[in-house]
DNA sequence: CGCGGTGTTGAAGGCATTCAATTGTTGTGG
DNA sequence: CCACAACAATTGAATGCCTTCAACACCGCG
């Protein structure tokens, strides 16, 4: 829970983030506003229950959106990486729980500094309205896998994902590239619940996908994906003969 | 097919749709622009293979938002009715398919000038954003429909949902009435589609709704509701003891 | 070394699907 | 108005995928 202050010119996600959206003037503006904190896998950010005092931008690690029904069923609604945004704009509840998924590093915003910042740049607006676009087809494109893939399709559309937003996050290789080696920012546990599956089916499919050549795995968390394009064809489509 | 100009002013949709955001001058100039068009059931309004060269309020009916799989099985998105908008601002490409339901009445806005409006109007623009954040957060409680209730409380879900809005649409009752009758939008297909079952489970479960007193079936499509909350125990959570 | 958290593996069972047949509904032309 | 076709919905029986329950393996840590 550690905070400071910090220089935006020299943040890591300085040009992706929703700042970039903003003039040096108003930049200056947020950069005192501005403070880092650091929270640990598993604490919760922000949740239903208590309103949201503050906006953020995802520094490292990944956050989770989750979803609980009264008996404990939980689904993960979402997943965040750096530099996605946090928080919603006009709102003051969140209709649901985040959490780190990993250990997070946060650069946090005060909801009524931000909110004032908000109403003077129709820039940085425009932008959140461009990222919650984005949410939305990811949100859809989940509700697809979700409704009709099947448990193989599942972790392999998953494995998949991981592989490519992780590819982004690093160092910035080829647009496609055919190989991917990266570490889960998921237990198998929070796997199972992104997917709509048990823990067990999870680790099954997880195995099924390395005895078939699709993947490697280091120490459980470590996976090498030699080939991308195999991957794909097994995420995004009726599994092909297995021969 | 059949297009027509049209007063604003008398328009069934005046205060619910994004056009409330706009001033009196505005509001002529969208007048202008605006047609209306009539589209039958089954037919497709937007796709993913053509840029939309339009966007457009529902007056009347419903539009289902659809994604296939390479093998055709497909999943529903997104349901809207009336006076929901249709079309992604600062988007040309769709990444699913918008479709009417039953027949649906569309008030059509040529991109260009819409668009031209958007730019002179932030409140226009801030209206679609926060459309956007609704869609979003129904998406999400989607997802969780999805991953992790059963057929019954899927189906439960759909009914309940389908006769709030079913409801908001027509004669304003109370807030919360106890009681509602409707008519089912969709086919026992798309409900389906919707619910990521099959025709049969979805079939099923409605006639196990049915025997257990829970809901009521006129013709197939008509539906009465002797309790709400009744059915809201059903869908939101685990199922109660049947006794 | 033992313990808790995390992940894997096996066997049995259940819920939704699949396949198949029948019934009900709608619209069209004789 | 009825026959008929085409579509929509229901119902039944059997199969299968994923879950559930249970036991064990692995790993880091005090």
């Amino acid at each position: 829970m550690a905070e400071k202050a910090l220089q935006c010119d020299r943040c890591a996600i300085r040009n992706g983030a929703v700042c970039s959206a903003l003039n040096d003037g108003e930049l200056e503006e947020l950069n005192k506003i501005a403070r880092r904190r650091t929270v640990p896998a598993g604490q919760v950010i922000m949740s239903d229950s208590e309103p949201a005092e503050f906006f953020a931008n995802i520094v490292s690690g990944v956050v989770k959106l989750t979803k609980t029904l009264s008996d404990g069923r939980q689904q993960i609604v979402g997943l965040q990486f750096p530099p996605d945004f946090l928080g919603r704009a006009y709102r003051s509840s969140y209709p649901f729980f985040a959490e780190a998924a990993n250990e997070v590093m946060l650069c946090c915003f005060p909801r009524e500094s931000f909110e004032r910042l908000l109403n003077i740049s129709p820039e940085l607006e425009h932008r959140l309205f461009e990222n919650t676009l984005d949410e939305l087809d990811s949100a859809r494109e989940w509700m697809l896998l979700l409704g009709r893939k099947s448990a193989e399709e599942k972790v392999a559309s998953f494995v998949h994902m991981i592989a490519r937003r992780s590819a982004s996050i690093g160092c910035s290789q080829a647009a496609q590239p055919r190989f991917a080696q990266f570490d889960l920012p998921l237990t198998r546990a929070d796997i199972a619940d992104f997917l709509g599956l048990t823990i067990e089916t999870v680790s099954r499919q997880i195995t099924r996908l390395k005895t078939r050549g699709l993947i490697e795995i280091h120490s459980n968390r470590e996976i090498v994906v030699p080939d991308m394009q195999a991957l794909a064809a097994i995420a995004d489509q009726g599994a092909p003969e297995t021969n």
